[in-house]
DNA sequence: CGCCGAAAGGTGCATATACTCCTATTTGCG
DNA sequence: CGCAAATAGGAGTATATGCACCTTTCGGCG
C-alpha cells in the first residue's frame, strides 16, 4: 500500500501518548521536588502565572488557553481560593466569573519562581538547551492535535 | 557566574513542565476519543500492554517500569480488575501481589489495538514521522529526570 | 529461637483531569 | 415583550496520581 510507512512506523513506534504520559510524570516529580517548600506544586504555579499575564479571565477562557477541561480548572482553583491565592468575582454578564490573582498570590508566585528556575536549570543541565528548546517546539505541535483546538481536524 | 547561559535561557523558556503536562492533556484526549469504543482508556491500555509483555509482575516491579507511583497503580488496577481484564494473586513470597492479564484482558487489549493505531497514525499524520520519533526519543531523556530513575541525582 | 530492620502493599487524604447532566443567564427573533 | 436556543458554570461521578502513615511478612543475626 502507498501509505506502508506511515502505517508501519505508527505500529513500530511504542505509545506516544504512553511515553508523553509517563515523561510528564517525571518531569512533574522533579518539579514538585524542587518547589515542595513553596507551598505550591508546579500544575499551580503554572496556573498562578497564566493569571498573572492573563489578568483577570473567565473560567472558560482561562481554561481553554490551558487546553484544560473547564470544570478541571474549576476544581484545581479551589485549594488556591481556598488559601486566598486567587480571587473569583462574578462577572458584568451575570452567568460568568471572572479569576484573578490576589496580591497574596502574586507574592507567592514571585517568592516560588526561583524555585521553579531552579527546576528548570536542572532541566537544561541534563538535556541541554538545543534538546530542550527541540522539545518545546514539538510539544507545541502535538498541543495543535487537541481535538477542541480548533486547528486539529 | 560561569553558568550565565544556562541560566538565562531557562528562564527565557516557558515551563518545560507545564508545556509537557499541557500536550500530555491534548493528546490523552485524542487518543481517548479515538480509543473510547473499546472500552479502554490510553493509561489503561498502556498499562494492559505493559503487562502482556511482562507477563506476571509484582506491583511495585509494574510501577517502576512505568514511572508510575506505587499506590497510583494499585487504584489504576481496580476498575480494569473488577472488569476481569486483569487478575491479581498472592506470590510465593506472601507479601507480593502478582499482575497479570486475564483472557479477556488479553482479548480486550488486542481488539483495541486498531483503535490505538487509528491514534498514532494521526500522530504521525499531523507531524510527521521524523518528528514523531524526534519526539520519542527526547521523552526518554526526560524520563531520565526521574527523581527515582536511578540515573539522575 | 526471637527480635529488628527492610521490603511489599494497603488506606486515607489531597490534587489533577474529564464526562454527563443540570441550572442560571443572556441573546436573538417573531 | 416573551420564549427558545445558546452560553457560562456547577455538581456528581470516575479515573489518574502521589504522599504519609500503617500492617504484614521476610531475612538476618545474636
Amino acid at each position: 500500500m502507498t501509505t506502508a510507512n506511515t502505517q508501519s512506523t505508527a505500529v513500530g513506534y511504542p505509545c506516544v501518548c504512553g511515553r508523553l504520559r509517563r515523561a510528564a510524570r517525571a518531569l512533574t516529580q522533579l518539579y514538585d521536588d524542587t518547589m515542595s517548600e513553596t507551598g505550591l506544586r508546579v500544575t499551580q504555579f503554572s496556573l498562578l502565572r497564566t493569571l498573572e499575564r492573563g489578568g483577570s479571565l473567565r473560567i472558560s477562557a482561562l481554561a481553554a488557553s490551558m487546553l484544560l477541561d473547564r470544570t478541571a480548572l474549576s476544581r484545581n482553583l479551589e485549594p488556591l481560593v481556598a488559601e486566598g491565592l486567587v480571587a473569583i468575582v462574578a462577572g458584568r454578564d451575570a452567568r460568568t466569573r471572572q479569576v484573578s490573582l490576589t496580591r497574596a498570590g502574586r507574592a507567592r508566585l514571585a517568592a516560588a519562581v526561583p524555585y521553579w528556575e531552579r527546576a528548570q536549570v536542572e532541566v537544561s543541565r541534563h538535556l541541554g538547551s538545543p534538546k530542550v528548546a527541540n522539545l518545546v517546539g514539538l510539544l507545541k505541535d502535538v498541543e495543535a492535535l487537541h481535538p477542541q483546538s480548533g486547528t486539529a481536524n
